[in-house]
This record gives structure tokens, C-alpha cells and sequence, in this order.
RNA sequence: CGCGGGAUGGAGCAGUCUGGUAGCUCGUCAGGCUCAUAACCUGAAGGCCGUAGGUUCAAAUCCUACUCCCGCAA
């Protein structure tokens, strides 16, 4: 008897684990019968209606896609998916919150595939928060999922070491090619039955909110070191920003990996261009930061700190940031 | 038609409002200086100013259409 299952997901952590099942299900005892993603939604710069990706595979392996637009408090929706009668339903950044009666919908159980080792990081941004945080290590967790958000016991974990030079971008794809991994090995615990889940420690819980543009607005008082990190973790999204007073207009430049710490009290106001050349070294509020990454004002192509220097003329002592924060 | 910025020698930009020798910082090439250098000095090459029309004695500059790039927004 083929266990039957739903996969719900919408981000592109999830494809290589979708992709997994599609391909693999049936020789681990099951068989996807349906997929869940978001509605699709207008995107890029002409607001095109784009489906998730995750729905663009699941039809062309002939799989049926639902897109309620709420699951919660849709009757219609929950008489649908209750009629696929699941014995197990595979959730991975479907970007809902799953109502009671979906969780206990399933014959056997409805478990959570998480991009970090629960209980750190929780919530909707745990692998920016894990390159910001300065982890050493992070990974993917498959647990039961509860009412409450990401705290249900855990049935196993994977890990993965964060690099040097980790970015938010890096560290998606490579946790999105641990999730087949989990997958497998969670396939083979339900194949016999429902596995017992070890309880998160609730007081070693920490939560991540979804990020926006404004988070990646740098804030030059902080240390060099977490802005470092805060650059990598947010590349590509949602990215690291900050603002420039230049000729009387107001530009955004957004900064790109990598950046290097340049110990030293300077003593100038944080922001502060230190130098502009060949060096683009900023003010922090510990230490200093060498831009070595690219660089990209608005409205311009992305292009290396020289390239932008050459065009660009920096007087040292000019601040970056908000002119709200002016020193003068 | 969601809003906005941009396209100028190989790179990044100024010049466009107020039409009238194509400019800056680099790079390239040649020569010089130096123990030496990504340093410095001298010189040179390299541009149908995104494309197509229009206005004008004259268009990078004004008008129209189109193409491509980018920021916001998602």
C-alpha cells in the first residue's frame, strides 16, 4: 500500500526535495499525489504573473497543483485537500500557516522540512539570521509540525558548516541540496509508521521574522564584524543598502559581498568615507570596513568599487547613511 | 501599459535644462625617468554620442517612436 502524499512549498529551497520525490517517492513505499504552493503572483518590473517554480515542476511531472489563496478558514480548500486523502503531507517554505485540521488531516503525520537546527532559529529568515549570527554550523531539521511555529519535536537533523566567505545565497543552495537527504532518511522512518520526535528545548529557542528592504539598510554604528557578516548574510536578498549626498541628490547604493575588516580606532563619525581610492574604506562603530565587493547606484549597472570610483568622485570625509543622522 | 533612473572611445562618468571645436578619471600602445614599481613625466591611437525618424543654417543636446540595461515595487 503506497503511502500518499502532499507536498506543500513555494520557495526554491524546496524544489530539489520536490524533485526528489517526484523522482524517488515511489521506491521509498510512496507516491505524490498532489502539491501545494502560493497563488501566482505579479513579479519583476513589468508585475507579470509568474507561478513559484515549485508549481512549474510539479506539472510538468503531471502532478495536480492547488493554490489556495488561505488555507486557514477555507472550507472549500480543506474539503479538497481532505478529499487527496494524505497519509502524509511534506511541508517546505510553503509560506502559510498550516490551520489545525490540516495537521491532523494525515493518516500518519504532517512533518516540516526547516533550514536550520531547531530550536535556533525558528521562523521565517533562518538562514540570513544564521550568516548574520556568525554560526558555525546550521542545517535542516524535519519535525512534526505543531499549531505553534516551527516547534514541534524533531525527527532529524542534518548539518552543514558555514564558510568564510558564506553568503545568504550560497548557504540556500547548499541547505536546498541537503533536503533530498532528509527526504530519504525520512522516508525510511515512515515507512514504519509514525516516528517519535524529540521535544526542542524551549529555552534555547530563538525566532526569526521575515526580512524586508529595510532590514538590509546598514546601519554604520554597528561593529565592522556584523556588518561584514550582515552584507554576506543578506546577498542576494534582501540585499545591504545604504545612502549617499552626492551633487544635491540622494542616491541608494546598494553593496554587494565581500568586505574586509580594517582594524583601528579612526575616531571619525560612523559612515564615514576613510578612504576613496584605490581603497573604498568606510567608518564603523568599531573598526573599519574595505568594500571589496561590488557596488551598484540606482538606476546604474553593478560594477566593482574601481569601476565606480573612476566614475564617480568621493570626497574622503563625506557620510554615508540617512542625512537624518547628520554630524554637522 | 505599476513608479522612476540610464545608454557618450576598451571601463566608469561629465556634458543635455540655456543647440554651435567631444571632456574627465582610468585602461591600451610608444617613449622617458627609476635599482625598481599597480609610482611619476611626455606623446599617440581609439567615439556614425543606443536605433530609426523629425525640427533647425546647425542636434550628444529639442520632438516622436523603438530596443536594451538598472533601481523601486513583488
Amino acid at each position: 500500500m503506497m503511502m500518499r502524499i502532499v507536498f506543500m512549498g513555494t520557495g526554491e529551497i524546496a524544489l530539489p526535495t520536490l524533485r526528489w520525490l517526484l523522482d524517488h517517492a515511489p521506491e521509498a513505499g510512496g507516491k505524490l499525489v498532489a502539491v501545494y504552493t502560493q497563488p501566482d503572483k505579479p513579479v519583476g518590473r513589468h508585475q507579470v504573473l509568474t507561478p513559484p517554480e515549485i508549481k512549474v515542476v510539479a506539472q510538468a511531472s503531471g502532478v495536480p497543483v492547488y493554490q489556495p489563496e488561505r488555507l486557514r478558514g477555507d472550507g472549500r480548500a480543506l474539503e479538497e485537500l481532505s478529499a487527496l486523502s494524505p497519509d502524509l503531507i511534506v511541508v517546505m517554505a510553503y509560506g502559510q500557516i498550516l490551520p489545525r485540521a490540516v495537521i491532523a488531516l494525515p493518516t500518519l503525520c504532517c512533518v516540516n522540512l526547516h533550514a536550520s537546527l531547531l530550536p535556533r532559529h525558528r521562523g521565517a529568515s533562518p538562514i540570513q539570521a544564521s550568516v548574520r549570527e556568525g554560526d558555525a554550523e546550521t542545517g535542516i531539521t524535519l519535525m512534526h509540525v505543531v499549531s505553534r511555529l516551527d516547534a514541534g519535536p524533531m525527527i532529524l537533523r542534518r548539518a552543514l558548516s558555514i564558510r568564510e566567505d558564506e553568503t545568504g545565497g550560497t548557504l540556500h543552495d547548499r541547505l536546498a541540496d541537503l533536503g533530498p537527504e532528509v527526504m530519504e532518511a525520512g522516508m525510511q522512518l515512515f515507512s514504519s509508521g509514525v516516528p517519535e520526535g524529540e521535544e526542542q528545548n524551549e529555552a534555547m529557542a530563538t525566532h526569526t521574522r521575515k526580512l524586508t528592504r529595510e532590514d538590509g539598510e546598514i546601519d554604520w554604528s554597528l561593529s565592522a564584524s556584523l556588518i561584514e557578516r550582515l552584507v554576506r548574510a543578506y546577498d542576494p536578498w534582501p540585499g545591504t543598502m545604504t545612502s549617499l549626498q552626492l551633487n544635491g541628490k540622494l542616491l541608494r547604493l546598494k553593496i554587494h559581498p565581500s568586505s574586509r575588516i580594517i582594524e583601528g580606532a579612526f575616531g571619525s563619525a560612523p559612515g564615514t568615507i576613510l578612504e576613496s581610492g584605490p581603497r573604498l574604506v568606510i567608518q564603523c562603530g568599531g573598526n573599519a570596513l574595505e568594500l571589496c565587493g561590488d557596488v551598484q547606484i540606482e538606476g546604474r549597472r553593478r560594477m566593482t568599487v574601481a569601476e565606480f570610483l573612476r566614475g564617480t568622485h568621493l570626497p574622503e570625509g563625506l557620510v554615508l547613511g540617512r542625512p537624518t543622522a547628520s554630524t554637522e
